[in-house]
DNA sequence: CTGAAAGCGCTTACAG
DNA sequence: CTGAAAGCGCTTACAG
């Protein structure tokens, strides 16, 4: 953190004085008050382009205890699910004079509290937070304010019910993606992937259980099956889909990276996605469109949840309304991964 | 920009008058002076932490007339060669204590000018800059003071040599591209996409052209084709290749986008990628390996080109060295999309 | 080693 | 409609 050129910067001063006014009335001009004469502010704002004057927010913000930024903590910007969400958040923010600050977890929590902190020192008006796996409220609490503008995204958690939460709706999504494959004439139907203690992992196992209740279906234990969220570990669970003598003929995946890593791991036994076994994701990436085949999943819309997300904070913001709980729907997107209907 | 919640927030005169001590004192503590004697600072730190203080950093900043933000704009992070690069950025930022101010131009200058003009109301130490496709060197330095801290990435612009740049390796990449496809077999190599009038569709021709010339190759005028960067306007543009009686066997293409667009347009006509016609791309971006065939492309590491920005930035204020011009190389990642040896 | 005072660039009552 | 003064939260010479 060094010194900024220690070059001359234009104040409000510098124009009051070139042209012979208060500092007060370039203040008023630069805030657009309707107080001052048309032909004093003529010349104030002729004289602010003349000098290049740059309006110091950091200084106003300070003086009016006021904020015009927005932190926004992700897990990772190389997720293009995070990375489509942050872009809508930004987005959003700019149309509102709003900057968005940065700040990535790496889904390490204790990162996550240093990060956080570093960006508190920024006063952020409101903080959009996506927690990383394994986040204490308690922990969070510390170094948010409980007065903070705090939303949560994406993950619940315990103890955070003063924080507004904006989540998608996994249970629904699941339940769409397990419907689809029975409506193929699949009965057997694993739920495959993630850590079954994380919240978004809880509501779409929900899902899948759902609409196999409503089928008349039964659910044999042995096919719900951990894996962390990464392409590596998913390929390499593959084997615990076929252990039994009646296995699953098609898989609910907690995400598409699950998705695709299972149908690697599908291929490394010679089974062929969507021919030989289905198989359904979550988030829909863009790699989902593109993979051989092409993968089943539920499209969240991330660019469009970040813009909600914005919305909700500034809103929370303006409002003082109670922080809200909003569930954003989700939509199953069909492709061959999932494959025609059984034989 | 509302008011943030007027609650009372704990400053260094609450914490000095809680223990009786002077604001200097407390200041010091803060920025780990040696000058407090150690009783008087671990009184000072156990009020600290009792009164949940929170450091402001902007008022510091105002003070000691320093910056402790980076802006990034770029033109939008749901292109993932975008987005690695922000992370990069942001990573490399964060370890220098800096927080990463966020904008995105979406390819236009207009929009440029508006994000960055607010940008710097917020005093950032300094700028990484994407430049938007058809940006105006003069209109950026109306809002980039030629004394701002500004290093441009990815593309190049006329009249901004006052301002450091990081661009890849554009002609050596193609070059090796090319190289590689003749090793092959093959001899009659279209160069697809891009704009000819940016300077890395420039760079990339160059490469390709070079490596033709060293292998005594000649390059048809119609093998040189344009197209937009995105999959679409190249999947719709594969004709222009076959126009000629002798058509050309293989197709550098100016980026990823482009050469999945054209694989698209190739598999429409009835040829296969990688079979009969050879494709290559640049950049490397996370489809490139899971496409059908798999890409080959010039891998970009744009994360490490993140934080390589990050350095560069912060380098040119500390030292405050001329801005500097900083090539980073590129390098071919061979998948089946160039195909086995020509028949 | 600690305190009193001034000031970063801005805004906001308060007079006039 | 405009100006003088105080103050946002911090830091930095300067005394002591």
């Amino acid at each position: 953190m060094r010194a900024r050129d220690p070059q001359r910067v234009v104040t409000v001063t510098d124009i009051a004085n070139a042209i012979g006014v208060s500092r007060a009335t370039v203040s008023l001009v630069l805030r657009d008050s309707p107080l001052v004469h048309a032909d004093t502010r003529a010349r104030v704002e002729a004289e602010l382009k003349r000098q290049r004057y740059v309006y110091n927010r950091g200084a106003a913000n300070l003086r009016r205890r006021t904020s015009s930024s927005v932190a926004l903590v992700i897990n990772d910007l190389s997720n293009p699910f995070f990375a489509e969400f942050a872009a809508g958040v930004d987005e959003a923010l700019g149309e509102k004079g709003y900057v968005t600050l940065l700040g990535s977890t790496g889904e390490s929590p204790e990162r996550q509290q240093a990060v956080l902190a570093s960006l508190m020192e920024h006063t952020p008006a409101g903080v959009i937070l996506s927690p990383a796996e394994g986040s204490d409220a308690a922990q969070l609490h510390k170094v948010l304010d409980t007065r903070a503008n705090v939303l949560l995204f994406n993950r619940e958690l315990a103890g955070a019910d003063d924080w507004g939460f904006l989540g998608l709706d996994n249970q629904r999504g699941a339940q769409l993606a397990t419907e689809h494959l029975i409506a193929l004439g699949h009965r057997r139907i694993a739920f495959y992937g993630g850590h079954a203690d994380s919240s978004s992992c809880r509501q779409r196992r929900a899902g899948h259980a759902r609409a196999m209740k409503r089928a008349g279906l039964p659910v044999d234990p042995s096919w719900l099956i951990e894996s962390a969220p990464n392409r590596l570990e998913a390929a390499a669970g593959t084997a615990k889909l076929f252990g039994d003598q009646a296995p699953p003929t098609a898989a609910v995946c907690y995400n598409d990276t699950v998705a695709l890593g299972l149908m690697l791991g599908l291929l490394a036994r010679g089974i062929q996605p969507g021919k030989g076994f289905a198989v359904t994701g979550f988030d829909d990436i863009p790699e989902a469109a593109v993979t051989t085949p092409p993968l089943t999943t539920l499209a969240v819309n991330p660019r469009e949840r970040g813009r909600q997300a914005a919305q909700l904070v500034l809103a929370q913001l303006a409002e003082g309304t109670a922080p809200d709980r909003t569930i954003a729907p989700v939509t199953l997107s069909v492709r061959e991964s999932s494959g025609a209907a059984l034989k």
